[in-house]
DNA sequence: GTGAAAGCGCTAACAA
DNA sequence: TTGTTAGCGCTTTCAC
């Protein structure tokens, strides 16, 4: 049995009424100094922590956020939201939440389960991860003005998709990767990806077109880094400008390159072939930029004795650290601590809200031997 | 703004009186037929949902197991607990709990969570993983009549450490490999662990020192995969009985293969040196049965030229999967729906407790190119 | 089988 | 600055 102490077991010790106490707790500033401190000394001696119930059942704030939990597919990049969901608990216990965790199969059983949560745990605040186009899960948040913030960009320009969101600069690590080959004396280097349509994937391929383009275009080549390191986190940047500017120009450029690419769904298997057959397209080719360490890991498995070929893959994976593979890091702890700061905002002040805030956060390149 | 609905609109809507409601929620066999059926249509229609909140101030159950999540080490069994938390949040789904997440540095740090989340959130039930010799937490738990459930078996004799757990039959698991190994006609076969005390490790020694005893016995070689599949679930094992038997027999044949293994902290790299240690020490190995993933990957690194050598890790990990390695899986979902089954029937009767509830579950071996 | 009353622990208003 | 009053939504007695 946890021994139960209630604020009235606090105000008999220290002499003083239960709101006394309530006040030393949430309006600190409104209690003498000396009553305060008193207080604050009885609390602690008793071991008192005030019951979230009771709490809540005042205030209507449950100090719960929650996050659906997934499978991972193949396993390889479940690491990842595994990464990310410790550096939120850890934050949000920071800031006085703790995580809710809760599973669904797709969009449609994700808010039913919204409904099921928000009628009976209340949780304050959602995070979405895997944001994709067409989400249904934002709009249905959006409608009903719930406070939430989604760690992916909503690859969408309609206006319903405006929200607050955190993300990791995909195109920028795939940059800095293509870069880092150039710069290393890679001349025809290719692109293993995802079919066009996934918001994620095709801003990593955008990133190797506009690094292929700026090399041919003559850009130095000894700042190799620098797409990463340089993007810096930016707030309130507007959708619509992030998604246009010199981007769409090396998209075109990218284009030209489609011989370089290769477009297949995500898995080892996949990879290896897409490489094979890259590398039997075209025997000049050197190096491999890969949109995920899946696909990457099955790239390094085409390579055939004699032919030398450097392969990049994105995630930074352990299983990446296992067999030596180059990778681009996200920074998940980064990521996950800004859409707790994000939310703690929105629920400190829900009146001054800013409709959209972003974050995007500057992945890095961890070079091992495959590259 | 999230619609409420509260019992009094059900009620309400309904004709009948708050009470009727919640004991059609709560006590069904009390209410006519009838009544019953018309109630729990209006609820369907409201979409009504009983205030998780209100619900415990009334009845001091929060629906809530908490569970600590970490940073995993070296990342690559960090899938491990991430499928397990998977299954764990899905089962308590069905059985109406939700999952609470915290993190903890290390026990100490942990019981100083359990003081704040019991004060707070009164999470019915904790599930505890990687439970180690002398774990404070387990005592702590056990002196305050807490229910909780541990991932892993109490790696001690103490009376405090009796309680109920799920685990994985770990040497059931490297004994299944070595026998596969045996079954493919490798005579020399050793052995890459952790330092003796860990209880994980020294089982999963166990199971491979057990196999080789038997070989040596000449026990047949065709049954090689029983070792595993043969370890069915039990309930109410005894622990003292379960480390005796002819376990410590097999555990003394294993003392005198002492040539045949290495004891190293985990990691890919520390797997690497055993590996070539052992290697280099037995010209006559040509097989290599590890304790965890990470420490095969090395072993498969260390493999020269010329002389093969088939390894077989543990936890079936991502990585093995993408670089082909064997490896033994741990039916993790499995695992956790047993934790949760084991802990809604103590929460619901906590009356007739049997104080000590076990589950004993068989791995299985997941055969790919690296043996 | 159904309805009325009480109270879980807390905090927002108001009064002193 | 401190104390008093009321009530959040629910379930558990207890009458009817």
């Amino acid at each position: 049995m946890a021994e139960k102490v209630t604020i009235t077991d606090v105000a008999r010790a220290a002499g003083v009424s239960r709101q006394t106490v309530s006040n030393t707790l949430n309006s600190p500033e409104v209690v003498r100094e000396e009553t305060r401190r008193h207080v604050l000394e009885v609390i602690e001696r008793l071991g008192y922590r005030a019951n979230q119930a009771a709490r809540q059942m005042r205030t209507g704030r449950s100090r719960l956020i929650a996050i659906r939990i997934e499978p991972d597919g193949d396993g390889i990049s479940g690491s990842v939201l595994d990464r990310f969901l410790h550096g939120l608990t850890e934050t949000a216990a920071q800031e006085g939440y703790r995580i809710l965790l809760y599973t669904a199969a797709d969009d449609r059983s994700e808010i039913a389960t919204y409904e099921d949560l928000l009628g009976a745990y209340k949780p304050d605040a959602f995070v979405l991860t895997a944001t994709h186009h067409d989400d249904l899960r934002t709009s249905w948040l959006l409608e009903r003005g719930l406070p939430f913030v989604a760690f992916g960009r909503p690859w969408s320009d309609l206006p319903d998709a405006r929200h607050p969101w955190v993300d990791v600069d995909g195109a920028a690590g795939t940059e800095a990767a293509t870069r880092h080959l150039l710069a290393a004396g890679h001349r025809r280097i290719g692109f293993i990806g995802w079919p066009p349509g996934s918001g994620v994937g095709d801003d990593r391929r955008e990133g190797w077109a506009r690094a292929l383009a700026a090399s041919q275009r003559g850009t130095d080549l000894t700042t190799s880094q620098q797409g990463a390191t340089l993007a810096a986190s930016q707030q309130g940047t507007d959708l619509a400008a992030f998604r246009q500017g010199p981007d769409a120009a090396a998209s075109q450029q990218g284009a030209a390159l489609g011989g370089l690419q290769r477009a297949v769904e995500d898995g080892i298997a996949a990879g290896e072939s897409a490489a094979r057959d890259l590398l039997a397209a075209d025997p000049e080719l050197t190096a491999l930029v890969c949109a995920s360490d899946s696909l990457a890991l099955g790239a390094l498995q085409a390579r055939e004795p004699g032919r030398p070929v450097a392969v990049i893959g994105f995630d930074d994976t352990p299983a990446a650290k296992a067999v030596g593979l180059t990778s681009v890091n996200q920074p998940l702890a980064e990521a996950a601590a800004a859409c707790v700061e994000l939310l703690a905002r929105a629920l400190e002040s829900p009146d001054a809200e800013p409709p959209s805030t972003h974050v995007l956060l500057p992945p890095s390149l961890i070079i091992r031997q495959s590259a």
